[in-house]
DNA sequence: TATGAATGAGCGTTCATTCAT
DNA sequence: GATGAATGAACGCTCATTCAT
C-alpha cells in the first residue's frame, strides 16, 4: 500500500491546523469575532475556503480550536503553579507574574481573550478551570493559616476578577510599566488588604492572634 | 396646517424609542445578541421593520441605545454614590449592595451585560465611567487615610474586576444567597484584606505606621 | 392605521406566489429538478433570490407548492369524477378522457410530474389520492356487477399504472393522436380485456364480432 | 518490464468496477440518491476519492453503470423470456413471476429503481428495452390469435404500466403476499379482462358462469 | 496505480438596509 | 410617519473534479 504513513499524515495535518490557527488569530485581531468568516480565514491561510473543512468540520470547531490554543498557555501555567510545592500566597504571586509576562509577549492574542470594550471575544472554555485553580489555592491558604477562612470559592472568584483586569490593562494601550505596577498592587492587596484602618484595628488585637 | 409643536414631536419620538427599547430587550433575552435581528425587534415592537430606521439610523445605534439604557441604572447609582457625603469604604459597600439588589431584580437584563459563558454580549459603554468612579472613591479613601496610598487607578480597577464577578455570579444560576455572600466577602476583603499573616505582621509594626 | 387591508395584502401575496410558481415550472422544465436552484428560480421570476423567502420559507416549501399546484387539476378532476353519479366503467372512461385533454393542453407541466426517462421529478403527493379514487371506483364497479370481484386495491393500482403511461406518452414526443389511441385501447382493455381466447372461451359467439 | 497482459488488465479493471458498484449500491440504499456522493462511495469502496475517476470518467457515468447493473437482471429475464418458445400469454405470466421473485429477493435494490414516493431514483435506461419486449410479445399474441388486434405498442405500454406497479408495491412496505396477489390479478386481468358485463355481452353464455 | 491535497463553483439561507407610496 | 416590497452582499457549507507525486 502506497499510502502515506500514519505518522507523516498526522504531522502534516497538525502543521496545517497550526497554519490555519495563525490565519484565524490574525483575522480575529483584525476584524473581531463577528468579522471572522471562513472566507477571511481561508484567504489569510492562503487556502480555498472548502479546504478549511478538510481540517475542521465546522466553523465552531475551528474557533474552538483557536480559543483553546490561545488560552492554553495561561490555563496551563495556572494549573502547573497550582500543583507546585509553594505556600498559597506565593502561588498567587507566581501566577500573576507569569500571566504578566506571557501577556506582555502576546498582546495581540490577549485582545482575543479579554472581555474588552471591543466586541472581540471568544468563548473562554478555560475560565472555569482557572477559577477552580484559584479556589484551590485559597483553600490551601486557609489551611496553611495564611488566609482568612472566607469561602474560598468567593475569594477565588474575587481574585479572578481582579486578575482578569490585568489582561484588560495589557490589551488596552496601557504601558507595560503600568501593568506591572498593577500586578504589584494586586499582590500587595491580596496579602495586606487595601485598608489602613483595618490594619490599625488589626494591630490593636494583634496579641489575641499570635 | 397646525404642525405638532416641536416638544410634542420630541415626546412622541422618545416614547417610540422607549417602546423599541423594550421590544429589543425582550428579543435580546429571548434570542441572545446574535439572534437579535431587526426583523424580530420590529415584530416585538409591533412596527414595520423599516420604521425602526425612523428612530435609529442603524442597528448599531439601536443596540447602543439599548445597551446604554440597560447599564444606566448601574452607572447612575455608582455615580450618585460617588457624589454622596460618605467615607470611601462606605461608598464601596453601598455600591455593592445596590448592585446586588438591582442585579437580583433584573436577572434577564444582567445576562445581556455580563461577559458570561454564553455569547450574549453588548458593548459596555458604561464601564469607563464606573472605573472612574471607583478610582475617585479610592482617591478619596486615600485622602481620608483609610486606604493605602496605592495608585487609585489600580485599586479602582482591581475592585472593578471583583465587582464584575458579582454580575457573573448573578447571571449564572447561582443562588441569591451565594451572591449575597460574595458581596460580604468582597467588602470584608476590601476593608480587611485577605491575609492573616500580614495582619499579624502589620500588627507588630502598627506603631511605625501611624 | 394606514396599513394595507388584509384582503389586498393576501391578494398581492397570492399573485406573487403565482408568478414564482410559473418561474419555477419554467426552470423545472428547462433544467430538471436537480437543476432547479433558488438562484435560477429567482432569476426566472425576475426577483432577488432573497425575495423568494418572503413568499416561501424554504426551497422545500416552494417546490411543494409547485408540485401541489401542478397535480391539482388531475387530482381534482379524478376526485370529482369519483363523486359523480355514474356507473364505474364510465367513470374510468371520463377520467381518462379528462386526463388526456388536460395533459394535452399542458405538456410542459406534464413532464414535471411524470416518471419519465429524464431525471425531472417532483414529489407526487397526489398519487395516493388518485390510487384511492381508482380503488373506490373499482369497488363500486364490483358492487354494480360490472367488474370481477378482484381485490379492488389491486385493480385500482393496475389501472393507475396503465393510466400513468398515458402521461409518459404525452410527455414524450408522441403525437396527440397516438395518445388518444392509447386512451381508447386502455378503455377497451379495461372493459373487455385483452385476450380473445378468454372471450371465445367465454362465448361460442366469436361470429357476433366479425 | 513485463507488462500485465491486456486481458489481465481488463480483468482487474472489471473487478474494480464491480467493487465500486457494490460500494455505490450500498451507499445508495443507505443515503438515497441525493446522499450518494463520490466521497461516500469512495469510502465504502475503501478507495481514495480520486481513484474512482480511474474507473469512471464522471459521477454520471458511475451512476449510469450502477443503474444498468441494477436493471440488468430484470431486463435480461424479460428479453430471455421474449425469445423463449412459448405462447404470448405464458410469456407475460412468466415475466411477472420472475419479476416478482427477483424483486422480492432484492428489495433494497428495487427501491432505487422505482419511482417511489421517496426521492430515490436512478435513470432507467432499461425501460425502452422492456417496453419493446412487451410490445413484441403482444404482437406475437395477436398473430397467435390470442390477443385482440389492438396496437401492440399500446397494449405493451399498458402492461408495462401495470407491471411497474408491481415494483411500487414491492418497494413499499407491502407484504409479499399482497404483491403476489397483485401478480395474480394482473395476469388474470390481462387474460380475461376486468369486466363482467363484457363477457356476458360477449356471450349468450352468462349461464355457464353461474 | 493510487493517493492526498486542494479547489472553484455553487448551494440554500439570512439580514441590515433602502425607497416608492 | 409608516409601510410593504425588495434587494445585495455575505454567510457557512458541499461536492465533483483535478493533479502532482
Amino acid at each position: 500500500m502506497p499510502r502515506l504513513s500514519q505518522t507523516r499524515k498526522k504531522l502534516l495535518d497538525t502543521m496545517m491546523k497550526e497554519s490555519i490557527f495563525e490565519a484565524a488569530t490574525s483575522v480575529l485581531s483584525l476584524h473581531g469575532i463577528d468579522g471572522t468568516t471562513m472566507n477571511r480565514v481561508a484567504a489569510a491561510a492562503d487556502l480555498a475556503k472548502s479546504s478549511l473543512y478538510d481540517y475542521f468540520p465546522s466553523k465552531d470547531e475551528l474557533l474552538g480550536f483557536v480559543s483553546d490554543r490561545l488560552e492554553a498557555p495561561f490555563v496551563q501555567s495556572v494549573e502547573e503553579t497550582l500543583r507546585a510545592d509553594l505556600p498559597a500566597p506565593q502561588k498567587l504571586e507566581r501566577i500573576l507574574r507569569t500571566a504578566f509576562e506571557t501577556g506582555t509577549k502576546h498582546k495581540a492574542i490577549l485582545r482575543l481573550l479579554v472581555h474588552s470594550d471591543q466586541e472581540y471575544r471568544l468563548r473562554r472554555r478555560g475560565r472555569p478551570r482557572i477559577l477552580e485553580a484559584f479556589t484551590a489555592i485559597f483553600e490551601q491558604g486557609i489551611k496553611e493559616g495564611s488566609f482568612h477562612s472566607h469561602n474560598p470559592a468567593h475569594t477565588g472568584r474575587m481574585f479572578l476578577g481582579a486578575f482578569g483586569e490585568l489582561f484588560e490593562l495589557l490589551a488596552s494601550n496601557a504601558s507595560e510599566e503600568a501593568a506591572n505596577e498593577y500586578v504589584g498592587v494586586l499582590i500587595d492587596a491580596a496579602l495586606h488588604g487595601l485598608s489602613i484602618h483595618v490594619r490599625s484595628r488589626a494591630a490593636g488585637e494583634a496579641g489575641s492572634r499570635s
